[in-house]
DNA sequence: CCAGCGCTTGTTGGGACCAC
DNA sequence: GTGGTCCCAACAAGCGCTGG
C-alpha cells in the first residue's frame, strides 16, 4: 500500500481489497479463504517452490504485519483457563458441567495435519502451540459463527416464531403445529443454526439425489424436531412441538415414568403442565361451543351433527368371577360446518309442505330418476381404467382415462377445501337404544348451549350410522304428536353417512354373492376367497377394509378376465396349447393381444372393448341374457332355451340351459362396479356422481 | 423488579384389590 | 374385617425462569 492510503477510511481499504480478491479470479470471499489457508497448502509439492514460497513470504510478512496476530491474541486473551484446556475452540457453556473433559480431546491435530509451512521463521515459535491452516481458520471463525448463532436462536425465541408455544392452549394453537412451516421459518430466520443441523443430519450420500421419501425417516422432519428441542431446552416458553408431543402421549395414556424421561430432554412437557393445560383447553371450548351454538341459532352457519358409539375396553388388573373387563360405551359427537349451501335449502316450512309427497314416490319414479347413460358411462370408464392401471402397454392412455371421470363424467365435483368442524365433550350415552339418541341429541343441544325454541326454525342433519339413523327414525315416529317443535324432533334429518353407506352396501355384496349351502366352493365369493387364500374373511361380520379390499381385488381381476373373454371371443388368442408350456399369466396374455394383434391399440378400439365388456358382463340385461339366451353351438349344446320372463321365476322350463353361474357373475359385477365407483367417487371428493350410486341403490335397498 | 408460569415434589383422598 | 398396596386424580407449596 502506498502513503496514499493512509488517506482511505476502513471501508474503502476494505472494498479496495475485496475488489482486488475479485479481480484477480476468486469468486467470494469464503472461496479466497479456503483457496489460501486449506487448499493452497495441501495442493503445493513443497515449501522450496517458487511461487509457492513467494505465496508463503508474503502471507508471512502479511501475518506479521499485524492484522491476523491482534485477532488471535485477542482471543487468546479472552479465554479463560478452562477454555484453554478444552483447546479454546469450545465454549464452556457447550458441555455440561458434571463432564469431565481432557484437555485437547477438541481438535488434536497429529503433526500432518500442520503445514511445514507455519513454522518457518520466528513467528512459528509464538504459534508453537497454536493449531494453524485449518485451525487459524476454525479459531477465527467459530466465535464470530457462534454469535451468530445466538442471535439465530434469539430470532427463533420470538413471540411471532412458529417455534413458540401458545400462552393460552386453544385447539388451533396446537393444530397450527406444521414441521414443514417450521422448517421454511427456520431456514429463512436462522440459516446458519439450520444449515448445520442438517448437514448432522443429511447423510453425504444422499445429498446428491435429493428424491422425495414418503415413509421412513426423514432429515429434515427430524432436524425441525432437533431444532425445537434445543430452543425448547434453551427457552421454556418456546414450547409449541413439546406441547403437542405432551398431548400425543396423554392421547396414549402414556405412564409418568416416560412423561419425567422425556421431559428431560425436552422431547415433552411435563405431565403436570399437559393435564393442566388440557383442563383449560376442556373450559374453553366449552365456552366456544356456546358461541357457535348462538351462531347456529342465528343461522349464520349451517351444520350437520355426527355422532357415533365409542367403545373402551377396560382391563381388569386381577381378574375374578365378579371382576372382569368390562366394556364401556360412550358416544363421541362432532359439529360440522355446511358449505355452499344454496338459499333456502335447509328451509323447515319448506320441508314441512313437501313430507306429504313422500308417500307417492313409486318404484318406476325412482327408476325414472337414474341417468342411465351416466352409469354406462361410468361402467365403461371404470373398465378403462383398471386395464390401465394393470396392463402396461396401456399405461399412456391414463390420463385420458383420468379426464374421463373428471370431465366427461363429472356430475358435482367438490371445490377443495378444509372443513369446519368442532369435536364436542364424549359422553357416556349409549345411543343403541331409542331413548340413548334422544339424550344424545339433547346432550348435543346442551353443549351448544341451544334452548328448545331454538329449535323452531332450523333444519339439522343428524348423521352417524346406519342404526342410528334407525334410532332418530324411530324417535320421530314415537313424538310426532309432541307439542314443541323440538320434543317432536322434526328439525333432525337423520343421515346416513357415506362411510356407513359403503359398509351397507358391502354387505349386500358379500350376502348376495356368497352362497349359503350348494357349490359354495365352485362359484361365487367364497370360492374366490379360497383360491386367493384371503384370511380374515367373515361375510357375516363383514369387517370393512379386509373385505372392501377382496371385493376390489376380485372386481379388478374379473375385468381382466373379462376383456380376455371378449378379445378370445373375437378370435384372437394365442397358442398356449403347446407341449409343456403352461399357460400365460393374465398380465402377459392381455399385454401379448393387445400389442401384437392390434399393434399398437388405439384408445376408441379400447373404448369399444370397454363398451363391450361393459354390456356383456355388467347389466341387468346380459343377467337376464345368460338366464336363456346364451350363443353356443347347437350342435354340442342342443337349442337355448328361452329368455326367462318374471312369470317363470324360480321355475325352471324343462328345456331350459340358460348360464346360472354367468348370471350370478354377470349381477356380481354389476354390484362390484357399483360400490367401486361409490368408493372411488368418495375419494375424488364427486358428490354428484356418489348421488348416481345412491340412486341406483335406492331402487334396491333402504339403507340409501 | 416482580407477577405469573411451568415444573417438581409432596400430600390427600378415593377406589379396587389382596393377604392375613 | 383390617391394613397394606397400587393406581389415579387433584391440589398446594416452593423454586427458578421469563417477560413486561
Amino acid at each position: 500500500m502506498s502513503a496514499k492510503s493512509g488517506h482511505k477510511t476502513l471501508a474503502e481499504k476494505l472494498a479496495s481489497c475485496m475488489q482486488h480478491i475479485k479481480s484477480v479470479g476468486f469468486r467470494s470471499f469464503p472461496d479466497f479463504m479456503k483457496q489460501l489457508v486449506i487448499e493452497f497448502p495441501k495442493g503445493q509439492g513443497s515449501a522450496t517452490d517458487g511461487p509457492h514460497q513467494s505465496v508463503t513470504q508474503t502471507l508471512r510478512t502479511f501475518l506479521e504485519w499485524g492484522s491476523v496476530k491482534p485477532v488471535l491474541d485477542g482471543i487468546a486473551a479472552n479465554m479463560t483457563e478452562k477454555d484453554v484446556n478444552r483447546d479454546g475452540l469450545i465454549p464452556d457453556y457447550c458441555i455440561s458441567p458434571d463432564i469431565a473433559i481432557s484437555p485437547g480431546i477438541f481438535l488434536s491435530f497429529g503433526s500432518y495435519a500442520i503445514d511445514p509451512i507455519f513454522f518457518a521463521g520466528d513467528y512459528s515459535k509464538e504459534l508453537q502451540h497454536t493449531p494453524v491452516g485449518h485451525g487459524v481458520l476454525l479459531r477465527f471463525a467459530l466465535p464470530i459463527v457462534l454469535e451468530e448463532i445466538d442471535r439465530e436462536a434469539n430470532a427463533l425465541m420470538d413471540k411471532n416464531s412458529l417455534f413458540h408455544g401458545a400462552r393460552t392452549w386453544s385447539w388451533d394453537s396446537l393444530l397450527q403445529l406444521s414441521l414443514d412451516s417450521q422448517q421454511a421459518h427456520a431456514v429463512k430466520n436462522a440459516p446458519v443454526i439450520w444449515s448445520i443441523l442438517s448437514t448432522i443430519a443429511v447423510n453425504q450420500g444422499r445429498r446428491g439425489s435429493m428424491e422425495i421419501k414418503e415413509e421412513g425417516r426423514d432429515p429434515w422432519q427430524g432436524t425441525v424436531v432437533a431444532l425445537s428441542l434445543l430452543l425448547y431446552l434453551r427457552n421454556k416458553s418456546v414450547a409449541l412441538l413439546p406441547q403437542v408431543m405432551g398431548v400425543v402421549l396423554f392421547s396414549c395414556n402414556t405412564n409418568r415414568f416416560i412423561y419425567r424421561l422425556l421431559s428431560r430432554f425436552g422431547i415433552s412437557v411435563a405431565y403436570s403442565t399437559v393435564s393442566n393445560k388440557l383442563h383449560k383447553l376442556g373450559a374453553s371450548v366449552r365456552e366456544s361451543l356456546k358461541g357457535l351454538g348462538s351462531r347456529i341459532w342465528k343461522k349464520e352457519v349451517l351444520v350437520i351433527w355426527i355422532y357415533d358409539n365409542i367403545q373402551r375396553n377396560y382391563v381388569a388388573w386381577n381378574q375374578s368371577v365378579a371382576n372382569k373387563n368390562r366394556m364401556h360405551t360412550g358416544t363421541a359427537a362432532t359439529v360440522l360446518a355446511m358449505e355452499d349451501v344454496p338459499e333456502g335449502a335447509m328451509d323447515p316450512t319448506e320441508l314441512a309442505s313437501r313430507l306429504h309427497l313422500r308417500s307417492r314416490l313409486t318404484f318406476e319414479d325412482l327408476e325414472k330418476d337414474i341417468d342411465h347413460e351416466h352409469i354406462k358411462g361410468i361402467g365403461e370408464a371404470t373398465l378403462l381404467s383398471i386395464w390401465v392401471k394393470f396392463i402396461p402397454c396401456l399405461k399412456n392412455f391414463a390420463p385420458t382415462v383420468q379426464k374421463r371421470f373428471s370431465e366427461d363424467l363429472k356430475k358435482h365435483p367438490l371445490r377443495l377445501r378444509k372443513s369446519q368442524y368442532y369435536p364436542l365433550e364424549t359422553s357416556d350415552i349409549d345411543e343403541s337404544t331409542t331413548s340413548g339418541a334422544q339424550a344424545v341429541l339433547m346432550d348435543i343441544a346442551s353443549q351448544l348451549g341451544l334452548e328448545k325454541e331454538d329449535f323452531d326454525e332450523l333444519l339439522v342433519p343428524v348423521a352417524g350410522d346406519l342404526l342410528t339413523v334407525d334410532r332418530i327414525k324411530k324417535l320421530k315416529a314415537y313424538t310426532t304428536t309432541d307439542v314443541t317443535t323440538y320434543d317432536r324432533y322434526s328439525w333432525a334429518l337423520p343421515w346416513v353417512q357415506l362411510w356407513h353407506m359403503k359398509w351397507a352396501v358391502l354387505r349386500t355384496i358379500f350376502h348376495a354373492h356368497w352362497p349359503g349351502m350348494t357349490g359354495k366352493l365352485l362359484c361365487g365369493l367364497q370360492a374366490d376367497c379360497e383360491t386367493l387364500r384371503r384370511k380374515n374373511i367373515n361375510p357375516k361380520k363383514c369387517d370393512f377394509y379386509s373385505h372392501s379390499d377382496f371385493i376390489f381385488d376380485t372386481f379388478e381381476a374379473l375385468c381382466l378376465g373379462a376383456l380376455r373373454a371378449v378379445l378370445h371371443s373375437e378370435g384372437n388368442t394365442l397358442n398356449t396349447a403347446r407341449e409343456g408350456q403352461s399357460a400365460p399369466n393374465i398380465l402377459d396374455e392381455l399385454e401379448v393381444l393387445l400389442n401384437q394383434n392390434f399393434s399398437p391399440i388405439s384408445f376408441n378400439h379400447l373404448s369399444d372393448l370397454a363398451q363391450k365388456v361393459y354390456l356383456r358382463y355388467m347389466t341387468t340385461g346380459a343377467h337376464n341374457a345368460a338366464l336363456g339366451d346364451i350363443n353356443r353351438p347347437v350342435e354340442v349344446y342342443g337349442q337355448p332355451g328361452s329368455q326367462m320372463e318374471p312369470q317363470h321365476e324360480g321355475v325352471e322350463k324343462f328345456s331350459w340351459n340358460g348360464d346360472r353361474q354367468m348370471a350370478n357373475l354377470t349381477l356380481r359385477m354389476r354390484d362390484s362396479l357399483w360400490y367401486y365407483e361409490l368408493c372411488h367417487a368418495i375419494v375424488e371428493g364427486d358428490t354428484g356422481r356418489v348421488l348416481e350410486i345412491i340412486k341406483v341403490r335406492a331402487t334396491l335397498m333402504s339403507a340409501c
